[in-house]
DNA sequence: ATATATATTGAACATGTGTGCAATAAAAAT
DNA sequence: ATTTTTATTGCACACATGTTCAATATATAT
C-alpha cells in the first residue's frame, strides 16, 4: 500500500532536468535560462516541470544541495585537534576554501549578483552549524541570543573573504589565502580568549 | 545645444515608477511585482518602462542608492575620536544598526532570500568604504591584497550581525546589539594590536 | 512663438508563465 | 498477469515579456 521509494518516473525526470541544466549552464548564465527551454533540453513536458519545480533555481539548488553535502561530510571525517583553537579554526577554513575551489563552476554562479540569496544562505548556514560546534567547543557560554550573534558574526566572516576570493576572479591561491587569513587571526586574535 | 538637465518627461516618468513601486510594496512583496503591474499602477506605457529600466530591481535598486545615500552621509559628519579604535569601530557600527532599524522595511526586502545579491553587494561595497578608512588609519600596512581580504573580512562580519538581527525579526535592540558588539569585539580584541 | 528634438504612446508579434483538464503511459500493488 | 495508482502528456487559456514601429505629445533651443 504504502510507497517504499520514490516513483521510478519522478527520478527520471528529475535526472533529465538535472542534466539539461548542468548542459545549459555550459552554454548560458543561470538567470537566462527559462522553464520552456530547459524543459526542451531535457524533452519533458513543461506541466511536467510545474508538478516538482516552481522555478529554474529549484533545480539548480537541489543539485547544490549535493555539492554542500560534500562539505558537510568533510566535516566529519576526524582530523587532528592540536590545544590551539586557532589551528583549528584554521583548519576548518582550508577545508571551506578547498571545498570552493573544487566547485568554482558553482560557487561563481553563487556568488553572481543577479542570483537570489538563497543560495548564499545555504552556504552561510551550512558553515555556521560547524562554526557553531567550534565556538560552543571553547566558549563556556550558556546558549544565548548574544552566542547566536558572535556564530553569525564569525561565519559571515569567512564568508568575506570568499566574496573576496570571488572579486578576485578566484586566482589568489588557497596558500596565499591561508597565509591571509593566518594574518587576519593574529590580528583578531581569538586564541588569547579561549577557555 | 547641450542639454543641461534631464527632460522633464524622464523625470516624471520616474517619479511615476518610483510612487507605484512604494504603493505596491505596501500591498505585496518585490519579487512578486511584474513590470505590467508597475506600470499600470504608474499610467505609464510598459514601452516606456524598457526605455529605462530593464527589470523591476532597477526602480527598486535606484530608490536604495538614495536610502544608502543617508548612510554614507552620516559618515562624513564629524565625530568624536578617541585613542581607542574599538570605540571608533563600536560607533560606526552603531550608525549602521541606526540606519539599518531606520529603514527597516527596506532591509528586510534586502535580506529576503528571494532577491538577488545585488542589493546585499550594494550596501557590502559602501559599508566596505567605511570600513576601509577605518582599517586604513589603524594600520601601517601599504595597500595589498592581504588589506584586501582582511576588510572584507571584517565588513562581512558585520553585516553578519544584520543576518541574524534580520532572522530575529529586527526584535533585538540597538542597546542589545551594541552590547553583544562590544562582547565580539572584546573577544576578537583588535585593540591590542593596534598601533 | 516657432522650430527642432526626443520622450511617450499604442499596437502588434513571438515567446514565456502558470494553471487546468482529459487522455495516456508507466510504475506499483495484488 | 492483472488491477490499481499516479506520473506524464498535449492542449488550451489568460496574462507577462521583450522588441519593433509609426503616430503623437511635449520638452528644449533658437
Amino acid at each position: 500500500m504504502k510507497k517504499l521509494k520514490q516513483d521510478l518516473r519522478i527520478i527520471k525526470t528529475k535526472d533529465s532536468l538535472r542534466h539539461a541544466l548542468l548542459a545549459l549552464l555550459k552554454q548560458k548564465p543561470l538567470e537566462t535560462i527559462t522553464i520552456a527551454e530547459l524543459c526542451r533540453e531535457a524533452t519533458i513536458n513543461r506541466g511536467t516541470f510545474y508538478l516538482h519545480y516552481k522555478e529554474v533555481h529549484e533545480v539548480f539548488r537541489e543539485y547544490l544541495e549535493v555539492i554542500v553535502e560534500d562539505l558537510k561530510q568533510s566535516y566529519e571525517e576526524p582530523y587532528y585537534k592540536t590545544n590551539y583553537h586557532i589551528q583549528n579554526l584554521e583548519a576548518d577554513m582550508i577545508k571551506i576554501f578547498h571545498h570552493v575551489k573544487k566547485y568554482k563552476d558553482f560557487y561563481q554562479i553563487i556568488f553572481d549578483e543577479r542570483i537570489p540569496m538563497m543560495y548564499y544562505y545555504l552556504l552561510f548556514d551550512t558553515v555556521r552549524s560547524f562554526m557553531k560546534e567550534s565556538i560552543e567547543e571553547h566558549f563556556e557560554l550558556d546558549h544565548s541570543i548574544q552566542l547566536d550573534y558572535l556564530i553569525s558574526y564569525q561565519t559571515n566572516a569567512i564568508l568575506g573573504i570568499l566574496i573576496e576570493w570571488h572579486r578576485h576572479g578566484y586566482e589568489t591561491s588557497i596558500q596565499e589565502l591561508n597565509q591571509h587569513l593566518i594574518t587576519i587571526l593574529s590580528i583578531n586574535s581569538p586564541v588569547r580568549k579561549m577557555q
